[in-house]
DNA sequence: ACGTCCCGCCAGGGG
DNA sequence: CCCCTGGCGGGACGT
């Protein structure tokens, strides 16, 4: 063991030592030696652990703790006489987990508001003693999960865990639409199957597989006030282990017994990204990755490791121990009071609202409206299913006008700008009874033509949580290049025109959709859910819409100045977004201190609200260098709650002028929201059956999902917690059965006729019987 | 032998 | 052009 003691520092880093190997560890600890640096530093690291340590005492601890760690080393050196200091013991106390514990030690769950820590990384790197790499590493799911955000080149803020409510939530939904649950059962049966005999009809399965894999990613979902920054810098490919990680935690939000295995989720993964086939190095180099950021959840306890043991064998998985994410309701949204930071703050500079091409584009959405008034734009329901069964995306569909980057970039801002804010926010705009009498979710919803770009973000608005977030649609997959137009939206095309559209049948479809759960169910079902709902919803938002209102009230322009204070680094507002991001914009932002604390009647919160009625809310400038051509993810935008109020409509620039007038009915649906809907629900970004209408009461009752307890499953997984001694929690069964056909919408959802309790499961395409596994999971 | 995953090369791209 | 970012995967370490 001892032995490496000759090579050393100088084997070290030598190149001609092969530069593809691991520089075997020096071990000089003596093994005798009572004292160990691992031991010691496991101790620090207890001590420094979240849930001992307080707010405040934290960061002096984690110093202390890592000052103590260096006296420690000296010490030893010192003790150990000349030997190499690079004692570093063993590999754990490298791990990615600890230098995340480490990094986490140094800023407080919840930072206060007032004052934001940022993080530089060159400190970071020269404190923890670690390679900037592995910082990377850290920072990027941390990123992934809003805890973080980049500002600039070795600079983020830290934003702690305040926005990990709406994060989760937002993940949650996003992994609900992205039928993750379905995907997982598909690979279940795969890899039932496959144990049979070799690969022999596995390749069919893929491809039956509702398509559910491919296709749909690289999106990556965006809380509103938090990370714009790094998007113009992440424009793109540099997504892979944010979206990795965010995709990862959907997964455990999504299944119902908590707990995914790295071999799921890596086929997922990989499936999601390319439906190349299970390449054998593809799948490993997702593992790895998936080892990465397993090891900065596990340090944030979202997750811990365990392992399921099947007929196959054990196989490393995770168990979600993070909070529990509620479907819906209002809780988690941040107290009103805590008006998140103005998405589009001062900064206007660059703010897409003002090109000029805003204003082309509206005009000539009217037009095609008016065009588009007299063709038959009846809605038809289309799910994600219909999508994920379409071989390609009909070109048709989307084509947004093209925005030059030209025309993006220099440009006049200003008194056009002006204007068309205000046309599209004024309170004449938005009928006022409407924002009064329809308090309920009315988020913001826009949708944004994206020309040529790579990005087509959409926002959305979240029904259940209130949380909206925008889409944006990553390029890089596109199997049909289409192209956006203005009329994207508001210009439904005939379903004659889509390709495959009638080729589906509805009845299926709508069959499909109910078994979607959650939000698929057709405009009728709701109905009981809106009164239990309905209550608590007004009251989440109520202290918005007061603000909604006063803010309307407001001049623009004061929205527009007040914080300017705000270094730049707040400068949210216009950044581009990244592509393929999924934008919550409902969501609030601690961190500006100003802000509306506390102090809701101050008017202060107007500034936040600026936000929802901002007619920029609904644009997403795009980096001049994004514009490409855009893809359209059918599979990925899978069908959202989306809920439309008059305002939110009134809202979006582009939908401006031309919804106005008509969408203040919720009972017909003029041919302007039609339009509208049929757009929607054509490309998959709300459901069929819902209407974008300005009730916002179709809401499904939300349920508290106490996952843990169904055991009512049939078979017989078998889910051991490691330390068998004590159950921790009750309400987890010791035996779980791995509910693989659950309805996605969970208990939020009635459960599909045939979806539980049998053998029998459904999946959007059909009956397919899953055979039931024993599966068990221990902790490590 | 296998699960875990550190290490660091190196491409890309921002400044 | 430099250097920050971060994809990527060899192969070392742990058990």
């Amino acid at each position: 063991k001892q032995a490496a003691t000759s090579q050393l520092v100088l084997t070290e880093r030598q190149l001609d030592c092969q530069p593809l190997t691991t520089p075997p560890k020096p071990k000089e600890t003596p093994p005798a030696d009572p004292w160990t640096p691992t031991s010691n530093l496991k101790m620090l690291i207890s001590a420094a652990s979240p849930e001992i340590r307080s707010r405040e005492q934290r960061r002096q601890l984690s110093d202390s703790s890592s000052e103590a760690l260096q006296t420690k080393h000296c010490l030893q050196e010192h003790l150990l006489g000349d030997e190499y200091e690079k004692s570093q013991p063993s590999r754990k106390e490298k791990s990615l987990g600890l230098l995340c514990h480490k990094f986490l030690a140094r800023y407080p769950d919840y930072p206060s508001p007032s004052q934001k820590s940022y993080i530089c990384l060159d400190e970071v790197t020269e404190e923890l003693h670690v390679e900037r790499r592995r910082i990377y590493d850290i920072v990027n799911v941390l990123e992934s999960l809003h805890m973080v955000s980049r500002l600039a080149r070795n600079r983020y803020v830290w934003h702690g865990r305040h926005n990990l409510p709406q994060t989760l939530q937002a993940l949650k939904k996003v992994g609900e639409e992205n039928k993750y649950i379905q995907q997982i059962q598909m690979i279940k049966r795969r890899e039932y199957e496959h144990e049979f005999d070799a690969d022999g009809e596995r390749n069919e399965e893929m491809a039956s597989s509702f398509g559910s894999s491919e296709q749909s990613e690289m999106s990556f979902v965006e809380l509103p006030g938090v990370e714009f920054r790094a998007a113009s810098v992440n424009g793109r490919k540099y997504k892979s282990l944010r979206v990795m990680s965010q995709k990862f935690v959907m997964l455990f939000l999504v299944s119902t017994p908590q707990i995914v295995s790295l071999e799921v989720a890596a086929k997922i993964l990989i499936g999601e990204d390319q439906l190349e086939d299970l390449d054998k190095s593809k799948f490993k180099t997702k593992i790895r990755r998936l080892y990465d950021i397993a090891n900065v959840l596990s340090s944030l306890k979202l997750i811990k490791k365990v392992h399921v043991t099947e007929e196959r064998g054990r196989k490393p998985a995770f168990k979600w121990t993070g909070p529990e994410v509620l479907p819906n309701t209002q809780e988690s949204i941040p107290s009103k009071e805590q008006c998140s930071k103005a998405l589009f703050p001062s900064k206007g500079k660059q703010n897409f609202t003002r090109h000029s091409s805003l204003i082309k584009l509206v005009k000539s959405i009217e037009n095609d409206r008016r065009k588009i008034q007299s063709a038959p734009t009846s809605p038809v329901k289309i799910t994600a299913s219909t999508y994920q069964s379409l071989p390609v995306f009909p070109n048709t569909i989307a084509q947004f006008p093209a925005i030059t980057k030209h025309q993006l970039e220099g440009q006049s801002k200003t008194a056009e700008e002006m204007h068309v804010k205000r046309a599209l926010s004024s309170p004449e705009a938005v009928p006022k009874a409407d924002a009064s009498q329809q308090p309920a979710l009315s988020q913001p919803l826009g949708v944004c033509p994206a020309s040529h770009s790579s990005v087509s973000p959409v926002i959305l608005p979240h029904p259940q949580s209130g949380v909206s977030y925008a889409i944006c649609l990553h390029p890089s997959q596109a199997h049909t290049v289409t192209t956006y137009s203005p009329g994207f939206m508001l210009q439904p095309l005939p379903c004659a025109n889509v390709t495959g559209m009638k080729s589906n049948n509805p009845k299926v479809l709508n069959k499909i959709t109910t078994e979607e759960g959650d939000a698929q169910r057709g405009p009728d079902e709701p109905t009981k859910s809106l009164a239990a709902e309905e209550r608590p919803e007004m009251k989440s938002e109520t202290s918005s819409q007061r603000c909604l209102k006063r803010s309307q009230a407001l001049p623009e322009n004061n929205l527009i100045k007040r914080r300017k204070s705000d270094e730049e680094s707040l400068d949210t507002s216009l950044t581009f977004f990244p592509s393929g991001y999924l934008i919550p914009l409902t969501h609030c932002t601690h961190g500006n201190k100003a802000e509306c604390s506390n102090k809701e009647k101050s008017g202060v919160c107007s500034l936040q609200h600026t936000a929802y009625s901002s007619p920029i809310t609904g644009v997403i400038p795009m980096p001049a260098s994004e514009l490409k051509t855009v893809n359209i993810p059918a599979f990925h935008i899978t069908p959202l709650n989306i809920m439309l109020s008059p305002n939110s409509i009134a809202a979006a620039p582009v939908l401006s002028n031309s919804c106005l007038n008509s969408s203040s009915t919720t009972s017909a649906p003029n041919p302007s929201s039609s339009a509208l809907n049929f757009m929607l629900q054509h490309i998959g970004l709300i459901p069929a059956g819902v209407q974008v209408a300005a009730n916002p009461v179709l809401q499904h009752v939300p349920v508290s999902s106490q996952s843990a307890n169904i055991n009512h499953s049939s078979g017989s997984t078998n889910v051991q917690e490691g330390k068998p001694s004590v159950p921790k929690e009750p309400q987890e069964p010791q035996a779980v059965t791995e509910n693989f056909f659950r309805t996605p919408g969970g208990p939020n959802t009635e459960p599909s006729l045939s979806a539980n309790s049998d053998g029998a499961q459904r999946t959007s395409q059909g009956t397919l019987y899953i055979p039931q596994r024993k599966l068990e999971v221990s902790e490590d």
